[in-house]
DNA sequence: TAAAAATAGTTGACAAACTCAACTATTGCA
DNA sequence: TGCAATAGTTGAGTTTGTCAACTATTTTTA
């Protein structure tokens, strides 16, 4: 049996652990590792979201918030971030004066640069010993979960990421 | 190119992607299916943990600490809301009286058979369409990602699921 | 064309779940 | 006996979300 009382149990050596909580012990070393690699920048969050605005010409607040499925009033808050660090500047879309846009500074972008170093090499690290046929059949499988999930009823939920 | 004005940009369709992003969409996906299918049950909450400690005849709260790799002060108030809820019974070890074993009660048991069963359930709606074979390789793959991330330098980042 | 509805963004109030540090109680060890 | 280690608790603080109410602007429609 496994020495519960040292507290080594591990539920990933367990078949019927849930899925989610697998990924989710994946994803929390992913962004760990990736917050290390940028400790450096003057910036503590997020970094994907500025990747997001960099590669995209013409993005608004709403877009952001549909892409990330993220309430825009969080979108709000996080472009105040990035705009106070100086990474992205708001810009009144005079076609219509409802809608932002948000660009990235020369600053965001020499960051982006850095940032997508950053994932490259962690998704490398990640798959690392995985041919390239394993990795795109494994990002090919999340996609078949992703699809079979979408239409369950489900309850909303939210994550929260928190650096310590 | 993408439609971004309507906002219709899918970072899941990227191949640069940060694999944590897709999997922490996943597990979104994942948990609000769980808990929607066990909604009428009366927790909102810490199913998982529940399940553990049904499942583990002696399991104190500095062992699930472990398990969970949460901060030991996060599991007394998980604890506080199963014993709250009539889920968990907290007993002191008399050969350790520092020790507090936490045990599941009737209803406890009860609850945890659904939530056994609510978890195959949406696993294996997870997995539809694949091959026995194809889930297996899917775990096993998480799993070599689990260990080829362990060992890089990381800041410590907790990812919080919270339910609206 | 004027009024109503929809859309984009903002703000304020609030919540969930985590960490950390400081604390008590108990045990183990020298 | 006294000191260090361990289990658990509590309180404060952080982060990042949500929701509802609001303004400004644009689109629809009657």
């Amino acid at each position: 049996m496994e020495d519960v009382k040292k507290g080594i149990v591990d539920p990933l050596s367990k078949e019927d652990t849930p899925l989610a909580f697998r990924l989710n012990v994946i994803a929390k070393k992913y962004y760990g590792a990736a917050a290390k690699q940028m400790e450096n920048l003057d910036m503590e969050r997020y970094f994907f979201v500025l990747k997001l605005i960099a590669k995209s010409e013409f993005i608004t607040q709403q877009c952001l918030a549909n892409c990330l499925k993220v309430d825009k009033a969080g979108i709000v808050r996080m472009i105040d971030y990035l705009s106070d660090k100086g990474l992205v500047i708001r810009e009144v879309n005079p076609n219509d004066r409802r809608e932002h846009r948000i660009l990235a500074s020369k600053k965001g972008l020499k960051y982006v640069t850095k940032i997508e170093a950053s994932f490259n090499d962690i998704n490398q690290k990640a798959f690392a010993g995985f041919t390239k046929a394993e990795v795109k059949q494994y990002i090919d499988m999340c996609q078949r979960i992703n699809e079979n999930l979408e239409s369950l009823p489900s309850t909303e939920y939210s994550i929260i990421y928190t650096k310590n």
